[in-house]
DNA sequence: CCGACGTTTCGGCGCGGGCCGAAGTGTCGT
DNA sequence: ACGACACTTCGGCCCGCGCCGAAACGTCGG
């Protein structure tokens, strides 16, 4: 149990979790973007980048000037996931555009490269509504077929993973399936990011298609 | 995320790592027998103790001079087993007692309240193969009949989980069902600890049961 | 009722680690 | 070539916290 303490203590510290909890957007941010976002200086977020990358927890990507960090991988986000569900939200959004961004990501989000809030709830149950998945979230053999048409391909990747949702305490779909539908809807301009948050919302052209989908 | 921080903190000392890995075996423990176990003053280990269950990871159940602690439930052992499946097994047994601990903990274990370690691989090979669950650990509708027909009743939990082993690295079967087939093959007499730790052997009477169930 | 035992509270010690600013390195744009 | 900028390294400060032992409390057994 002495590495399970080594990688909570790389958790431990307000400004470290501060950090993965931004880049659960999926994205890779500098070094300087990250500082300012925990408001620390740019020397300290230097060593906290260091160590949760020596760690296993994050990559980086070194471009000129610029030192891009991103999470290692679907792995770290799933473990972010797991702890930030049972940690349950921050207590206090202070301020009123603390309260509004809050419950923009109530509303709809992505979790790495899934959706959650209640966007997420919504899709999981139009999926079960469909026949896609089960209520316990696993991908039922028509399913299958019916992500293939979306152009869904198999890999070595867990197809399915049910992820607690922090805010609405109910499993939605992660693992492979999840993030491809994300992706496409991504790309087909149904779901477009709030500003530069995790903060997602459905589109006009969104609600249209998944209405065309039979998801809604 | 600033939450995230506060229950990973709880985790970031080795001697509550400890704890948790102790209590990891689904029952539960004296405050001095954990002191003991990880080698700390009484004293130090009645603050750690407050401190889990105050962090909601831990329960107590007095009784006259004893203080009982267990896992808070299932969903913090998930908690764990996430978390040291991203950490990996520690690195170095000292010793010759240490080493053939752990390889009887890599045979075969209880994770909370079902079986990791090359037994738990087995365990899900075979239900494979029988049909029971497809190779992403999902329930078939003909796997619940056979499940039911063990005595499995579904509940709220969810019945089928993938827990990442962190001997074998590869997902086995957790939840309700992991659980419930757990249970039925220690009241046969299939499965039985090695001493007091979370060590399982599969003894003959059980290695008969699983040929006949058509799972080896 | 008394001693043994499990547990808790408190004071105090020492280490680890998070923070900053200053100075240094490397890269980019002009 | 030069300054601006992103980042890193280092020294030093200080707070938090894990540890223990001593003492107190509660329970059990005789």
């Amino acid at each position: 149990m002495e590495a399970l303490a080594q990688v909570a203590a790389l958790l431990a510290d307000r400004t470290r979790a501060a950090f993965c909890g931004a880049l659960l957007d999926g994205r890779a941010w500098t070094a300087t973007e990250l500082a300012a976002h925990a408001r620390v200086a740019p020397s300290t977020a230097s060593e906290h980048l260091t160590r949760l990358i020596e760690g296993g927890l994050l990559v980086e990507h070194r471009q000129g000037r610029h030192r891009y960090v991103a999470l290692a991988g679907p792995h770290v986000a799933e473990l972010l996931e797991t702890m930030t569900a049972f940690a349950g939200p921050d207590s206090k959004p202070r301020g009123l555009r603390a309260v509004s961004a809050s419950e923009a990501m109530a509303r709809g989000r992505t979790c790495y490269d899934h959706l959650a809030g209640k966007l997420g709830i919504a899709l999981k149950s139009g999926l079960v509504e469909l026949g896609v998945v089960t209520a316990d979230l696993a991908i039922t053999p028509s399913g299958l077929i019916w992500l293939k048409e979306l152009g869904f391909e198999p890999s070595k990747r867990q197809v399915s993973r049910a992820c607690l949702d922090w805010t609405e305490r109910v499993p939605h779909l992660a693992g492979a399936a999840g993030a491809h539908l994300c992706e496409v809807f991504f790309e087909r301009g149904w779901i477009r990011r709030i500003g530069t948050t995790r903060a997602v919302v459905l589109t006009p052209a969104g609600e249209q298609g998944w209405r065309e989908l039979g998801l809604i």
